[in-house]
DNA sequence: GGAAAATACGAATAATTCGTCGCATTCGCT
DNA sequence: AGCGAATGCGACGAATTATTCGTATTTTCC
């Protein structure tokens, strides 16, 4: 059993005049930079705070902890690619599986630019996934999700579908994070990325997808 | 860029005697213990001494840091795993996809037991994972799963089947630790394995499996 | 029994860490 | 200009850490 300590990572206060948005601007900057040149193991907020060029006083003024400015870090990821979802999978004049091996291979490419930061990021999870916050922020997609679900399988029940949504969802993310780990040319991307979307494809079909 | 501590993962010297020999068992024990009720953040050798009733300096006799004690459990749950795919996939009696559907769900429900160390282990996986014996421990595996694969797709190209067997493997392997993160009951399991292993099936037929 | 090797111990060390606090500076506004 | 609020500072406290090393105990083997 795994306790952490009551971990807070809203925000601590709201800038309120333009220097101190240019300073979190700053910090979250630095943070990126200290992620992928150090690693997770070695981000700390006084590394953080040199490299913003800023003092730690000022950094905990509008993050309550080290944690918060990793989580916001992950948020703006996560926000980044809910975009991707849904510009790429509610373009109804595309055919849905044609949607969905666009957004493998987008997501696939986008997992691999940075993939160094995203790995840190990854290694830093236990500092910020416990937080409700987390949970709520990763759940943001589902209604997206279901509806592409929908248009794909209109015939299955609902408890197959959302399993088939949930699965295809989880192995893009998961496989897609544990790919991005060694680097990868571009050649290798694609490959990947037309195999998982082959596999998405094939069970999707059998399952009923465009009959 | 990120430049990991030169860490020596080897053990620092065999046990010859008999006491020594229940240490280096009481500490992996200990190990295990810490893991799952502390987690990975919380996870040091002086608690894990302390746990298994040994100092910390016997510790260090055995295990040159703490990231060697981390990659020995890991390092058993591989040889685990890598027993589990031997038993299946080679018992030639079975249809190929009925053997990976079988792996699937004993994968699953393997990965679901005892989730919490497995997870923790996951976690700490920044403090082994770049010793160069992370990587060939990994790579253990691939002979069996390309002859298992040649079984299944006997006339693909050399290349499209090792990159089906990877995909195959990756999905099973990071889909399952992500599935096992939260609590599953039996029977959420055996459906996720289920829809699993339907996604591989139909993606081998599709590749040319079973004609 | 006794020497030499193996094993066990745990206090001490040196390095890092997070987060706070009192004080200085700058801003927005009248 | 001048006042209150917002912002910025960085030294400091308290805590935790991994690992070492000199010493004590036990085993092995003659």
């Amino acid at each position: 059993m795994v306790s952490r300590p009551s971990t807070c990572i809203s925000s601590r206060k709201a800038p309120k005049q333009a220097r101190s948005n240019e300073l979190v601007k700053a910090i979250l900057q630095a943070a990126v930079q200290v992620l992928e040149e150090e690693g997770a193991q070695r981000f700390t907020t006084a590394r953080v705070a040199e490299r913003a060029g800023v003092s730690v006083g000022s950094l905990y003024q509008y993050f309550p902890n080290k944690g918060a400015i990793l989580f916001r870090l992950q948020s703006d990821e996560w926000r980044q690619t809910s975009g991707l979802l849904a510009t790429i999978l509610s373009d109804r004049s595309r055919s849905p599986l044609d949607r969905l091996r666009s957004l493998v291979h987008a997501f696939l490419r986008s997992e691999c630019e940075e993939a160094a930061v995203r790995v840190a990021l990854g290694d830093a999870a236990p500092l910020y996934r416990d937080a409700p916050e987390a949970r709520e922020a990763k759940e943001a997609n589902d209604p997206l999700i279901d509806r592409f679900m929908i248009e794909l399988l209109p015939t299955a029940p609902a408890d197959i579908r959302e399993l088939a949504g949930d699965l295809i969802m989880t192995t893009m993310t998961t496989v897609g994070k544990d790919f991005s780990g060694v680097a990868r040319s571009d050649a290798e991307i694609e490959a990947y990325a037309d195999a998982m979307a082959d596999m998405f494809s094939a069970y999707l079909v059998a399952k009923g997808a465009g009959t």
